[in-house]
Parts: C-alpha cells; structure tokens; sequence
DNA sequence: CCATTGCAGCTTCCATGGAAGGTGATATGG
DNA sequence: CCATATCACCTTCCATGGAAGCTGCAATGG
C-alpha cells in the first residue's frame, strides 16, 4: 500500500523550503490521528522514509517528538508502535483537562471587565454554534464547536503553558474523543454548562468560573468513562 | 574550558553500553541546572559532541528532546541557546504547579483509608524533615524535604501524566528555586500548611485537600513573584 | 515429539560528509 | 567618518553507510 500523506512531493526546490523534520512530524501524526496506522501497529522508519519521499533521519526525528508527546513508542530494536490508550489513559487524561481548564476560566474570570467581556463573547459565539448544530442535528459540527470553546477557554487564558499541556492530551486522546462523540447523551447540558462559565467570567468570578469549568468537565468524565468501560474498549 | 561532564570516558566496549543520546540529555541537562551554561548562552553542537567525546548526532537529539520540555531553543543555523525564564514564566509555572498539585491531593484524599494513611504517613515524614532543618537552620535539607514533600504527593496520587507535567516545569524552574530559596521567608508556615493538606487527606475530604493543597502554592506564588519582580531578576 | 541452539534477516543507533543558509566582519564608496 | 555591500566562516539539516542487537524460524539432538 502506498498512501501519499505528503501533499507536495517536488523536491522543494528554491528557497521556499521548510524543514523536513516537520513535515514528517505532520504527516506522521496525521497518520495515527486519522487512524491509517491502527494502535498496536509497528512500522519501521525505512518503510516511513520511503512512504514519505524522504530519508531515515527526519523520520527517526520526528518519532523521537511524538514519543514525548505518547503517541507512539520506540523500541530499540524493533521499530515505531503506535500507542493504545486503555481507559485508565482516558481517567488520567480527564483529570489533567479538568484541574488545567479549571484554572484557566478562574485566571479569565480575574482579568479587566474589558478583556473579559472579549473572551466571553468570544466563547458565546462558539455556544452558539453548538446550538445551531445541535437544532441541525449535525454531530460533527457539534464537536467542532465543543472543541472550539474548550480551545478558546484555554488559548486565551494567558498561560502558554496550559495550552501547551491541553494539545499534548488532546492529541492523544483524538481517536477516543471521535468514537466516544457519538456515544455521548445529555449534549444539551453541555451547553447549559458552558453558558454558566461565561456567565461566572463575565461576573468577573474567579470562584464561580473554576466551579463551574470544573464541574462540566467532571459531569462530562463520569458520563463517558463508564460508557468506554462498558464498551469494553481496552484500546482506543 | 574542558569541563568533563561524562563520567565513563571508555568507548563503551562489551555488552554494558547503554544510548549515548540519554548520556547527552543527561550530561546537558545537568550542565544547564548546575548553571554551568548561564541562561541566554549559545553552544553550537559540535563543540558539545567534542566535549562529551560522541558524535553530533546524539547531541542533536538530546537538543531537541530538551527543547521540547522548555530547556533550550535550538535556533536554525544559530545554536543552542540556554533558555532563560522571565518572571512572567514563573507566573505561568506555578498556576501549573498549583492546578495539579490541588488535584493530586483531591484524588489521594479520595483514596480508602488505608491507602490514604499510608500516604499521609510519608508525606508526614517529608514535613518532619522540613521541622528539623528548619531548627538547625539548614536550608538547603529544608528545600529537599520541601521537594520530596511534593514530590511525593504527585508521584503517589495515580496520575502519571500529573507527575510527567510537574516533572517538566520543576525542570525548567530549577535554577530559579535555587535562587529564590535564599529569599524566602515564612518557612514556618509551610510546615503548618503541609500538615493541614495531611489533615485533609487522613480525613478524606477531597475538597479540603484540594484547597488546602491550593492555599499552600497560592500562598508561596503571592509571596515569591513579588520579590522575583522587586528583584530586578530579568532573567533566571 | 519436544527442547535447545544457531543463524539469517530486519531494526535502530551512531558517525560522517555535503549542502543550504544566516551572521558578522571587512572593504569600499560617498 | 558613516553607510552599504560583499564575502568568508560557522552553523544546522539531511543523506547514507557501517555496526550492534533483538526476533523468530529452522535445524539438530535428546
């Protein structure tokens, strides 16, 4: 099977050249997010270099950042292992969401009236998307905006690190998040939920706001992690 | 200079050779917190890989892997260049610190009696510590059963990923913990707010621990950013 | 038939050379 | 004296070959 995952194959000839680290890196965890390499799956890094049109060094250079990232795992002598998540990963990574989020809508709800009114506004049209998807009846659409208020919650907040932590556990739990959006009930609740945070933000309530992210995302772990266990999903 | 940061200067022969890229990590990272690279300094590859009698390839490796947890930024066709932290990165380290540190204390208050007495027990012995250097006057044993003390409350609480995130940052704030420890004062306040988090756990009262554990790193961010700041530390 | 041992193949890890590109100094023109 | 342009050096980035080591299978001895 040949998958071209790199788009411009020409050899980047002229200046306009990036670095190939980088695109395999894309490429690489393109591939294991859209699932084409299923978890549990060994590849070697010479299949890798000539699937993507490059040699072994940027390969072996991106495997090494997504092994820091967890998801994938290189063993010495035998290859790259896309990595599983059992549903323990799925609790841990919960709790890192829920105590990072928790702290970002508190540091929001402490800014100037001024900035955060911004940044509730700027949350509420993500809601609102989320209620036109859910009129529609438009899952994928709900799941975008989901997505695009947690990232605004976490983006904005003024800690590079947060976001930084948030991706890094968002990437890994990607595969889960796209089985388990279809499974999830209560996805009205979901947009109560977000309305009270922006509500606790603009009433300038650094309390209230990390209560209240807090709590959506507690309600939103103890809603899916008995429906993965059920599920008897050993690896996502 | 020719500063031997390799111990086992042996080419390695027989079957005890371990990856000398985790030699470089190591060698590099303990060169940056023993701060024998001030901040700011720029070391080309090269030179390092003749300094710790390797390739370039293994140091290239390493580089990324330390620039991956903040420690050094690896620029082009410039170098590597030795991170240096401003107080706004304290800030943001320590609302990390404070949002994971309060859930790894929630979740241990959540455990059975049993494990959490068994929990509470060590961490007593970390804050006995503390009581002793603090009557002999030892700062530095103080700073270590501070930081076992910490250590062991993410290290114990059933989230890996808590104790990687933690990892990374205590990293990158090393050279300005050692630093700021000097400066602090209210060492006394410590020990009792330590002993409420215990309190907390013994009774199994996650939202106790959690605030407790909260109050305790608020406490010491409110009382270090300022005098970071006053200090006219630019960099650390 | 089962256990053990040797071997072949595949894999990563490291060394090294070539190439592209950026920086800083130097020389030149005003 | 100052500004600008050019050049030489230094740096990383990538390609590729050699070496060591693990795995799994096959062959052999019991």
């Amino acid at each position: 099977m040949t998958i071209s995952l790199v788009h411009s194959s020409p050899p980047r000839t002229g200046n306009a050249r990036l670095w190939l680290v980088d695109d395999a890196y894309a490429a690489l965890k393109r591939a294991i997010m859209e699932s084409m390499f299923p978890p549990g799956h060994q590849v070697s890094e010479q299949e890798l270099a000539l699937r993507f049109g490059m040699s072994r060094t940027p390969i072996h250079e991106a495997a090494l950042k997504l092994q820091q990232e967890g998801l994938v795992r290189i063993v010495p002598k035998r290859g790259i292992i896309i990595c599983a998540l059992a549903p323990d990963d799925m609790r841990e990574i919960y709790e890192v969401i829920i105590a990072i989020e928790s702290g970002a809508a508190e540091r929001i709800a402490a800014f100037s009236v001024d900035n955060r009114n911004i940044i509730a506004d700027a949350l509420l049209v993500h809601t609102g998307r989320m209620s036109e998807a859910l009129a529609e009846g438009n899952l994928e659409a709900w799941g975008l905006a989901d997505a695009g208020f947690h990232a605004c919650l976490v983006d904005r907040c003024g800690n590079a690190r947060f976001s930084k932590i948030i991706q890094t556990v968002k990437d890994q739990s990607h595969r889960s998040r796209m089985l388990t959006l279809a499974l999830r009930p209560h996805l009205a609740i979901s947009i109560d939920e977000h309305r009270a945070i922006i509500d606790a933000i603009r009433a300038g309530l650094p309390g209230a706001a990390h209560e209240a992210a807090r709590h959506h995302r507690v309600r939103a772990r103890d809603e899916l992690l008995p429906l993965i266990e059920k599920a008897g999903l050993k690896h996502l």
